[in-house]
DNA sequence: GGACAATGGTGATCTATATCATCATTTTTT
DNA sequence: AAAAAATGATGATATAGATCACCATTGTCC
């Protein structure tokens, strides 16, 4: 089992967190009895598409990517996971093996939690089955957008709502660092590398960010809303 | 309230679907009393993008169309959703008005039930919020592949995934009838009428399927699986 | 029963972006 | 410190499929 320094880190990201916090201090118990604290570095493997699911992954501190892999070797990145969220949840709960992989952005820290305690809380706890169902709607919804942009928007439009994820979702800054390669933005952009450094290049080009290698801001706020909402 | 007519009537559909039939008693008797049951007509409109949250969509027999609207006026048909399913789940929970908008496909009976009942019976109930989570998860999935295909596949590839679809997922046959115009299979295809048209005619041509407007035999099954695989 | 809209279809043209090739830097590995 | 790999970048070229413009049938509505 674990050791009671590591029990006790457990419990403080339980109350640390939004999702957990309210629990019945049982149920925190159980949770902290069966799940682990794992540090990975970035670029590690967490799971690995096509194998067996088996346990739930809640992201403590970092970045996860989620992304398909497929025959082509043309990976599909489907989202960017962030702290206090869960990965893989929705495969966990539909297939035996996972239907994607999943890796680290940077250091990241994982609290691991075993499937059937997880799956008695959700029984047991219908706040928290609320609380999980309203995750994964809204993971739902965030896909169907993509797939939207994917069908009805060019480059531009996509490559904007990439630097609009970052910027409002991610990070919550209009200045930021890209935690990514240029082809794993292009991968989330659903195009290649080439056409993204093009496009993001005009963009620089044209004065509507600043970009320095990783480093960007974005400069026309109101012009990346424009061309990511006209596509 | 209800007539004691439609009480039964709705208390047998209960009874008759998978996610509901082992409902505790009284559980299915607050569903009934909160429920009703509506029939419509081929294209009515079941609710529309933007417009408030308000009930859950048990559809009983027919089938839904899900579908995203946007400024270009070239809807993405997100899915469809056939009997024992309900329509607009994610976004009920997620938000409160509708991320996209539903009609019906052919005849149509819906049970509407009252969104405060489901909750309470959700939050009581941990099966039923499991499954929920199940059905959850499964969309999040297939719209993942989805938008993979939207982005390797070219349009063979998702013509063949159109067909597998109609045959494999709605009708289980390999000989049927598109409940939809061609228009609409290509905004299922992610493509526009045009190319659709001509993407599937070709199959027609190389015999791949028989046409003869909107009754398909699919052919050769394996070259239809060849074509969705490599894209 | 005439008008108007919706549907299925075909040809010609255009263009956004994938692909291929190549290269200079930087980073990582040995 | 040298070798190998990854990264960011740019130019030339090819092409899948969107777009535009029609048309013939069929269906629907006053």
């Amino acid at each position: 089992m674990d050791s009671p320094v590591q029990a006790n880190e457990i419990m403080k990201i339980l109350e640390r967190s939004w999702i957990f916090r309210n629990f019945p201090e049982q149920d925190k118990k159980d949770l902290v009895a069966n799940s682990s604290l794992v540090r990975y570095n970035n670029r590690d493997v967490l799971f690995k598409q096509k194998t067996r699911t088996s346990h739930v992954m809640f992201i403590v501190k970092g970045l996860v990517k989620i992304y398909k892999e497929n025959v082509s070797n043309r990976p599909v990145m489907l989202k960017i996971i962030s702290g206090d969220h869960f990965a893989g949840l929705d495969t966990l709960f539909a297939e035996p093996v996972y239907q994607y992989s999943a890796s680290s952005i940077g250091e990241t820290t994982i609290l691991i939690m075993d499937f059937g305690t997880f799956n008695n809380l959700l029984m047991s706890n219908g706040r928290f089955a609320l609380d999980v169902i309203r995750l994964l709607s809204k993971e739902s919804l965030y896909i169907f957008t993509r797939l939207n942009s994917q069908i009805h928007k060019q480059l531009p439009g996509r490559v904007a709502d990439v630097l609009l994820y970052f910027s409002e979702e991610i990070y919550q800054s209009y200045e930021f660092e890209f935690p990514l390669a240029r082809h794993e933005l292009a991968e989330l952009a659903g195009t290649t590398k080439e056409s993204f450094i093009r496009t993001i290049n005009e963009f620089k080009h044209d004065k509507i960010i600043q970009l320095e290698g990783r480093r960007v801001k974005i400069v026309s706020l109101d012009i990346v809303r424009i061309l990511s909402d006209l596509g």
